[in-house]
RNA sequence: GCCCUUGUAGCUCAGCGGUAGAGCACUCCCUUGGUAAGGGAGAGGUCCCGGGUUCAAGUCCCGGCGAGGGCACCA
């Protein structure tokens, strides 16, 4: 007699066991036909499975969060059930859900092709129009391996006998397929309508690098065919902003076959990189740091002693002189000790701020380069703050300080932080990262901030804080960190004479805020789609003559505004305006001045801006001040002309 | 590094066994035109590199290198 109450308080009495199914029956046909699932007792169940305790139940259907996860799951046996009838000999790994979809390894001997994707993507959708039910058959594991070894799917049987002795198996029917599943998934293919199969890529068996590669078939579903063409668009959208294709058509940068994974800065794009620099040069002075600058090719034993010889060989670069092995410098920080240690330091130097804009090299796997965002050499807003125990909290705090600042000038309002804590792969005592996690933690509630924990992923000599930025498109990139290091000031032989006259180590902070400058103008160009702000655009202002005769004014024009420090380029091409004005449109060049024989008279100019704006009759004078306001905005929504 | 795809003019791409193509860009000429493409002519290619198959190879096969999408990695 399970008495069930529905998430409104409402109660029901039934005679016998119930199922979620005919819980939504009993409210109505909608919901019954509507029905993925049910939350009983705060766990997910199938539809068809009878409750007998008196239970608190929440029916579940495309509407609520779980239910497209259901959906999604779903999809996957939907693809294993075409991938079967088309490739008898397939053998199904696994099909999970991931965000926006699912995916389901593979191992064939033959390489999919995009046309069985299309094949089994049709497949699909005749399985699905059936409105087949799903039924779900729990057994005990040896059930569970004799059927799966029946139809010879090994990697089912490996899968199955590491599920301890005793633990319930589901197996999902799908006519004649058979998965297996902890559920729950939907009880009707009804449910299964708008989806697409978006690639096929290699992926390792358990995800080891070790173990044979398996086919991966990506699919992303939704709940209506309209959500599934909005998440399409999405992706189009980001295809748009694409930073290789927009930093080549504004010609920004390029990288050829004789370096991969290295960057030739053209002049535009260089410019953004300097306003950049100088940007954070000025920010760094304001807060008490001294910038240096390290040798690029240090001797082994330096990498020996700071441990990166012992974990990162493979992965540095490397170059002999006269019988001594140097390594290309992956990161600053040893350098960073060694100026610490000239010269005997005191407590009341601490603490002790060095930065550096250095370039560092590292040899990252090759298909794992990506433009502008992974890349073999790059140079940080580097910097190792050296200081106490007890002053770690307050060089953290200031230092989020510092971060909010520098990610509102380019317009990133929501930010997200991470704490990483100690990897499996790590140097220093568990005291020692007790300590340093310890007082990340009390720097971050201090600040009262929110923040999420990612266990085990600190750096090898420390645990870390991550800052992430969401672009206008709403996605995260990870870009600036405060890493705490007890170790490696030791193992360099760091140290200062405190209070008590004693020798102590000082503690060192390895910390950014943009990462590297060459990821951060690549989010940056995705970011802003090219419409750099008109403090960071390459060519802030291009003066467009409407005849030769107006060729001279232009050029007067452009000479002054150069020569107060303004990014100008004038085109005077024996073009019309018109075109002239597409092609600095497309260049994202944010004021154009057009000069005619009109402005000329008048000593005045035509603005247009990159939005397709139109000001006439401006003086230079007052163009200059609307330049300047918008250069002040840095990189925060602009607002029109009109407003500047 | 691994799997798949891919590499033709400065750019975007077509050609896929039989004398290298288009659009844009470039050069020259006409045009001097007022806010997103004026017209004409011309020049431009070891078809990524190295082997092989073939009477004949951008085109088919093998190997390198790069790029793209994933996986793995990411101090």
């Amino acid at each position: 007699m399970p008495k069930i109450t529905l998430p409104d308080g409402t109660q029901k009495v039934f005679d016998n066991p119930v199922t979620t199914s005919e819980i939504a029956s009993s409210i109505g046909p909608g919901l019954a036909k509507a029905a993925i699932a049910g939350m009983v007792n705060g766990s997910l169940v199938d539809t068809c499975i009878p409750i007998a305790k008196d239970s608190e139940v929440r029916i579940i259907t495309s509407k609520d969060a779980e239910g497209i996860e259901i959906i999604r799951h779903s999809f996957a046996h939907l693809v294993g059930h075409a991938v079967k009838q088309l490739y008898p000999d397939a053998k199904m790994a696994i099909g999970p859900v991931i965000e926006n979809g699912f995916y389901y390894d593979i191992s064939y001997e033959k390489t999919f092709t995009t046309n069985d994707l299309e094949n089994i993507e049709k497949r699909m959708k005749e399985l699905a129009s059936r409105n087949y039910d799903v039924e779900v058959r729990p057994v005990n594991k040896q059930e569970a391996i004799e059927t799966f070894s029946k139809r010879n799917e090994s990697y089912k049987v490996n899968i199955v006998e590491e599920i301890p002795e005793g633990e319930e198996i589901k197996l999902y029917l799908h006519q004649e397929y058979i998965d297996m599943c902890r559920g729950p998934h939907v009880p009707n293919t009804r449910h299964l309508k708008a989806f697409k199969l978006t690639k096929v890529s290699g992926a390792y068996w358990r995800g080891d690098s070790n173990n044979e590669m398996l086919q991966r078939i990506y699919g992303t579903a939704w709940r209506t065919a309209e959500e599934l063409k909005d998440h399409i668009k999405k992706i189009e959208e980001a295809e748009r902003r694409d930073h290789r294709k927009i930093a080549k058509k504004m010609s920004l940068y390029h990288s050829q076959e004789e370096s991969p994974g290295m960057i030739f800065w053209h002049s535009k794009g260089w410019s953004i990189y300097q306003v950049l620099e100088r940007y954070i040069r000025e920010k760094l002075n304001r807060n008490g740091y001294l910038e240096v600058k390290t040798p690029l090719a240090v001797d082994r034993s330096l990498w020996e002693k700071s441990g990166h010889w012992d974990k990162f060989k493979k992965d540095m670069f490397t170059t002999t002189s006269e019988n001594r092995e140097y390594a290309i410098k992956p990161m600053n920080c040893p350098c960073h000790v060694q100026i610490f240690n000239q010269g005997l330091k005191s407590y009341r130097d601490l603490p002790l701020r060095y930065a550096e804009f250095g370039s560092c090299h590292r040899n990252e796997p090759s298909g794992s380069l990506h433009g502008l965002m992974r890349v073999r050499n790059f140079v940080q807003d580097d910097a190792h703050i050296f200081c106490t125990e007890l002053q770690i909290q307050q060089e953290v705090s200031n230092f989020i300080d510092m971060v909010f600042e520098v990610y509102r000038s380019f317009g990133f309002e929501d930010i997200l932080i991470k704490l990483s804590t100690r990897p499996k792969k790590r140097v220093g005592s568990d005291e020692i990262w007790d300590k340093s996690e310890k007082s990340l933690i009390e720097a971050l509630n201090n600040k009262g901030l929110e923040w999420d924990i990612l266990p085990g992923e600190g750096a090898f000599y420390g645990p870390k804080i991550e800052f992430s930025l969401k672009d206008c498109i709403g996605r995260v990139w990870q870009c600036g960190t405060i890493q705490v290091d007890f170790s490696m000031p030791e193992r360099l032989g760091a140290s200062y004479v405190a209070e008590n006259n004693q020798k102590e180590t000082p503690v060192m902070l390895h910390r950014a805020i943009l990462g590297s400058f060459e990821r951060f103008i690549g989010i940056l160009i995705e970011h802003y789609e090219g419409k750099f702000p008109t403090w960071l655009a390459p060519i802030q202002v291009v003066v467009l003559g409407i005849t030769d005769r107006n060729a001279p004014t232009c050029i007067e024009i452009a000479q002054k505004l150069s020569s107060t420090g303004y990014r100008v380029e004038t085109d005077l091409r024996n073009e019309k305006i018109g075109f002239k004005v597409r092609e600095h449109t497309l260049q994202k060049v944010p004021f154009m001045l057009v000069i005619g024989d009109k402005e000329q008279e008048s000593s005045m100019v035509s603005v247009r801006t990159r939005e397709g704006k139109e000001y006439q009759n401006l003086s230079l004078e007052d163009f200059t001040a609307i330049l300047d306001r918008s250069i002040k905005l840095l990189g925060r929504q602009q607002e029109s002309l009109k407003e500047l």
